[in-house]
DNA sequence: CGTTATCTTGACGTACATCAAATGTCGTGG
DNA sequence: CCACGACATTTGATGTACGTCAAGATAACG
């Protein structure tokens, strides 16, 4: 076991291990949301919810997937490694976003925390009896993997077919896709993860996302305020330099409150 | 519905409605091999027998995703198309694999035949109601979900990191995992889709899936008898210029009978 | 406030795309 | 069975987008 997880018990006195669940943040975004509140009971005392370092690798490609993990603040990269090093980054993991689908017994992708993480941690071979009995969380579980598949055909359609631009216009506006703060006139997106991480999610240089940003930038479409910021200025253009795929109703409603 | 689709009843007289399943021949591989010999009472009357033609798309991205399908001989390619037409090709299906999970009310991919196909295609309305009903078949659902999750993981890497003589290698690998007739010195591949098709599986063009081939024979790693065949003659090096990533254990045991 | 890592910008090289032509394959009808 | 035409594939010549290498500029950190 790593010990540089921080594990915060939430198993209190007996009474009182339904309440961490029933109070979770991400209950409704995450795989729980489809477990009802008696159902909750089976569910909270196998719980554990982790603190997990900025840089930590709290999934390892090959090695047992003992866990499922729902991500409860901060942000993680998923990611492969061919023989030589070369990495290729397959997504990111946001809060309420759940973590741990294998079909075998090892996992095969690793998972490093982007920035201070917590996540609500579920020993697999213990949820496994809950399934039975909580069939919501199964269907769930098939709804999530499908979805995701369907994201990584998009994914592979923009690494297979499209220009640098295209890639960077269209992670910008997958980024775009979670929630953003309201009240603000253009969408403000945070990216938590390093140029690196960027290069090796669209299939490219460090280089080249540093230049495809900065024309962007010179096109009036985006600004840069700072490293781990960007605010989208012209959405119709970005869409257009996109090429296509994402689907067009999901960028945040930015109205002024 | 398709006038192109010869539909082959197999709901016979009442006592018969049974037969077709118990002796399909891709049962086993397909999803229903999850099914109980009892339970197949009920999947049986809902399943035609279709024939497609050669280049007919019996999967529309954007259109309503209504059935099902096992591929029960024949084979396909599915794929997505961009806004200006490039296409992605994310997989192919052959005998025994499964079509038709999506998450949403449209397809988000098409697919075509890619020589005479012969399907089992369940509506998916008449299914949901069975799936309650027969929960090894839900189950037999998220597995294959996941397993081609990963398997879109991998291609992932391999769109967005790999070289050419890479991708070429690994994809001849690919193929050599589906079952190859025995008997034979050296695995030999049939390849049903044209070289356009591995180009927009590859996210390459096709004069370089052309030329990577011709080095690839040069080598005396492969033969390439006709266009639609590739025998792997030097297996420990096709693995060593693939750059890793699938498997190890797949590849068909090709000893001489 | 210096030290180091990260990011940006520039100069240049190369793997693959593009364009073009030759060759091979397959179906059709004589 | 062979000749023909249409199309698919291979091979060659050239262009270019992106990678590589290298040097500054910014940001992060003790």
């Amino acid at each position: 076991m790593n010990h540089l997880f921080r594990q915060l018990d939430v198993r209190l006195n007996e009474g009182e291990c339904l309440k961490p669940c029933s109070l979770c943040e991400v209950r409704a975004t995450g795989v729980c949301g489809s477990v009802s509140s008696a159902d909750l009971i089976h569910l909270a005392p196998m719980a554990t919810i982790v603190d997990i370092d900025r840089g930590q690798t709290f999934i390892r490609e090959g090695s047992p997937a003992e866990y499922y993990f729902t991500v409860i603040y901060g942000s993680a990269k998923l990611y492969k490694i061919l023989a030589d090093g070369r990495r290729q980054i397959i997504g990111f993991a946001y809060v309420g976003n759940f973590l741990g689908l294998a079909s075998e017994e090892n996992s095969r992708f690793s998972a490093e925390a982007l920035e201070p993480l917590r996540v609500c941690r579920i020993a697999r071979t213990r949820l496994t009896p809950v399934l039975v009995r909580v069939r919501s969380m199964e269907q769930r579980f098939l709804g999530l993997a499908i979805e995701e598949l369907s994201d990584a055909h998009d994914q592979m359609a923009l690494l297979g077919r499209k220009t640098t631009a295209e890639r960077m216009a269209s992670f910008i506006l997958l980024q775009a896709r979670r929630p953003q703060p309201r009240g603000v006139k253009f969408p403000r997106i945070h990216l938590p993860m390093s140029r690196v991480d960027i290069a090796d999610y669209l299939g490219v240089t460090i280089e080249t996302v540093s230049r495809s940003l900065a024309r962007l930038k010179k096109l009036g479409v985006i600004e840069v305020p700072n490293i781990h910021e960007i605010v989208i200025l012209d959405d119709a253009r970005l869409r257009a330099i996109s090429g296509g795929l994402f689907d067009p109703t999901t960028i945040y409603d930015s109205r002024t409150s």
